[in-house]
Parts: C-alpha cells; structure tokens; sequence
DNA sequence: GCGACAG
DNA sequence: ATCTTGTCGC
C-alpha cells in the first residue's frame, strides 16, 4: 500500500525521551474514534516484530487474513536496526519504522490494523495502534497481553466475557475473554475505530486462540525471517 | 522519594 | 522481546 498520511509526522523522529512525549501529547490530538461494524470488514492486517538474543537486527511482519475465512492474503516483512530504545510509554518510537517498511510493500491495503500493543490505554493517551493508525490514517486498534495502564475486574470465565479497562476515571479499553478461563486479553482501541466493534472483531478473529490470528501470524513470519528459516507452513 | 512499567 | 524442559490437562 501507499505511504503515510501524516508524512511531516513519520519523519519526525525524536532524538531523546523528552522529545519523544512532547511528540505524542501533540499527536494524541489527531486520534479519533469512529463506529466501526465488523461484519463490514473484509480484511484483517495482523502485525508484529521479533528480536533475536544476540543479534541487533530487528523485523517486523505484517499478514494480511480475510474475513470470515481467516485466510492469508497477503503478507510482507521489513529487516531493520532499532533507532531508538525499549522505554515503556515510548514503544512505538521503536517499532513503527519498521512496520511502516513493511506495511508499505504490502500489494493489497487492508480495512483494519491489528497491533500488538495498545491504543489509548497509555499515558498519554497515544500508544502504538493510535501512533500507526495516524501516521497511516487507517483504522487500528491494539490487543496488549499484558496490561499497562489502568484497571479492570477479571472478566467471567466464559469466552466473549469482558470488564471495562478504567485509567484515571477514563475507560480506555477492555479486558476480553477470547478462551474460556485462559488469561484475558487487552483491547484498545484506537484510530478510526470504537471500543465495542473493536471487541467484536478481536473476537471474530480469535476463534480457537488466545491472540487473534493474525498477530499469530504475524508472530510466526517475523521470527521465522530472523532465524532465517524459510516461512513454516500455513 | 519509591515502585511500576505495552514489546 | 528473548533465554528454556518437563509436565499437567483437555
């Protein structure tokens, strides 16, 4: 697909942390969240990247799934050198440059992002789904497997059940159920997208596992490609 | 000041 | 993120 939105904002990369938050609390402003409905949506890109031990190099994936099927449509990866470090709050600095290289040689453009990582339920209200689905103006939301800000009440046992994710008074995303009594998942919306149509596709998209499938995907490419290994089977 | 802290 | 064996359970 074609390159970003925001151009102006993808090369403005931040030479310390202080820039960095500055960049985001001017960006946060750009977000918004539109309804949107799941049965509309025909395409799935699941995201990703992978690090090795011993080795600087980085790579991100992105796998393109179509729904209902749940079938790989397209796919593409990017190699590339981390330009900026792991600091919590600052995660997208790190990993966005790369998947924009790999999201841009991707032949067809999906109708939605799926991130490993959050939207909205970040400090500044601005983490990795809300930071690519600016700069590409697309609609993105984010599965976290761990939480990061905020609090919710374990959801019911049940797949599909889900508590609200609460920062600060705000609700900013949803813990979700997607196996029965397995550890929940945390949904976050954010760009062009809302809370609950976000909650129903991440459940489409999960039908067997815990992670939708095409971060599952996603996962398998980026760390097949940096083990050099050739792309395991579907 | 101290602890927590997406991947 | 990544380093790692066996093991309990459906």
């Amino acid at each position: 697909m074609s390159a970003t939105f925001h151009d102006d904002l993808a090369g403005a990369e931040p030479l310390d942390p202080g820039d960095a938050r500055a960049l985001q609390r001017r960006m946060a402003g750009l977000v918004r969240a539109d309804p949107v409905e799941p049965d509309r949506i025909s395409t799935v890109a699941g995201l990703d990247v992978s690090y090795a031990a011993g080795d600087t190099r980085l790579v991100a994936a992105a796998v393109v799934l179509s729904l209902p099927e749940l079938r790989v449509v397209d796919s593409a990866t990017a190699v590339a050198e981390p330009r900026f470090p792991y600091v919590p709050g600052l995660f997208a600095f790190r990993e966005v440059p790369p998947l924009l290289d790999a999201i841009g040689t991707l032949s067809v453009t999906p109708d939605v992002f799926v991130c490993d990582g959050f939207g909205v339920a970040h400090p500044r209200r601005f983490g990795l789904a809300s930071h690519l689905g600016v700069l590409l103006e697309r609609r993105t939301l984010g599965v976290g497997k761990s939480p990061f800000v905020g609090y919710a009440e374990p959801p019911a046992a049940e797949r599909g059940s889900w508590s609200p994710l609460v920062d600060d008074g705000a609700v900013v995303g949803r813990s979700l159920r997607t196996r029965s009594g397995v550890r929940p998942v945390y949904v976050s919306v954010r760009h062009r997208v809302d809370l609950g149509g976000a909650s129903e596709l991440v459940l489409r998209l999960a039908p067997e596992y815990r992670l939708p499938e095409p971060i599952r995907h996603a996962d398998r490419l980026s760390r097949d490609v940096l083990a050099d290994r050739a792309p395991q089977r579907p």
